[in-house]
DNA sequence: GGGATTGTTTAAAC
DNA sequence: CGTTTAAACAATCC
């Protein structure tokens, strides 16, 4: 397939050098939907073409059948499930997971390499979908209900079902470390790293310590303060808290709002002590030694 | 070239 | 059974 490369800037080998982290969570994949939600819905898929013979991006069908199935659908909505994107066809869903450094984008720059695009989507305008991913963990899905989707993941952080008691009682009951279990997606669907560590730095709990252990004032504290990193981090277009590109080189501010995540060795911004770095559950886990204690 | 990076899944171990 | 740990996987960068 011949790609047209327009030329338009690409931060992305700046950003590259400055600051790596660019995961998508909860808000950036927030972001994501809110941006080509406008520009799709009413669409109708023609194709859908894994590109550079990467046919493992199609996750759930091998190309010809992904095709049959997809091919001709017309788009209703777009919306958000935990991290994935889902697009809903007239006739079942098509879900994308961006994973580590996946980005969708509507034109290519002289920057993007062709070799680091995995899928392309065709619309009846003639217009396109490009799927970007130079670590190639991103995936596209199908599947005739949301069902598959919602069994393998919990509750949404910003429903209105995750209520402060609702974390209260699960803590409760709960003999895991407080990371590993928010960051399992079958629990609270959405979190990454990077949300969880600054999640637990504002609630000064340590990610070691146990659910079961958690006090319900503490409990309470740490809902909020989940609730309201997300949101904030929504209202910037997922931009507060990580640097998060998305559509054509599209960004915001960043680092400011970061208050523990990749500090390590800078002070901690309540307490002046040092932020040091360590292992949980074989994650990358950066706390305030003084203000976060088992 | 080994290690670090991620989210997810699966399997084994406790 | 519930939980923990580990490994595997995908690919790339330094």
């Amino acid at each position: 397939m011949n790609i047209f490369h327009k030329y338009i800037p690409d931060f992305s080998l700046i950003f590259s050098i400055n600051f790596r982290k660019n995961m998508p969570e909860l808000p950036e994949v927030e972001t994501v939907v809110g941006f080509i939600k406008p520009e799709i819905v009413g669409k109708t898929i023609m194709s859908v073409v894994p590109q550079n013979g990467y046919d493992k991006v199609l996750a759930t069908h091998d190309p010809a059948k992904f095709f049959t199935l997809v091919n001709s659908k017309s788009i209703s909505d777009v919306s958000r499930r935990g991290k994935y994107i889902v697009i809903h066809l007239q006739k079942g869903f098509l879900l994308i997971h961006l994973r580590m450094t996946g980005r969708l984008l509507f034109e290519l720059s002289q920057n993007d390499k062709p070799k680091h695009l995995t899928t392309i989507i065709n619309f009846d305008d003639g217009t396109q979908l490009y799927f970007k991913d130079y670590r190639k963990f991103g995936r596209l899905y199908y599947f005739d209900t949301l069902d598959p989707i919602n069994q393998k993941l919990g509750i949404e952080p910003l429903s209105p079902d995750f209520t402060d008691n609702w974390l209260i009682d699960r803590l409760e009951v709960s003999k895991r470390q407080l990371k590993p279990l928010l960051l399992d997606q079958k629990f609270i669907a959405g979190l990454g790293n990077i949300y969880v560590d600054e999640a637990l730095w504002s609630a000064k709990l340590h990610p070691q310590q146990l659910g079961s252990t958690v006090s319900p004032a503490k409990a309470r504290v740490l809902h909020n303060s989940i609730q309201a990193l997300l949101r904030k981090a929504i209202e910037n277009q997922g931009t507060t808290i990580i640097n998060f590109y998305f559509g054509e080189g599209k960004s915001g501010n960043f680092r400011e709002q970061l208050q523990v995540f990749n500090r390590q060795d800078k002070k901690c911004l309540r307490c002046n002590e040092k932020i040091i770095k360590i292992r949980v559950a074989q994650r990358g886990t950066h706390i305030c030694p003084k203000c976060q204690k088992l």
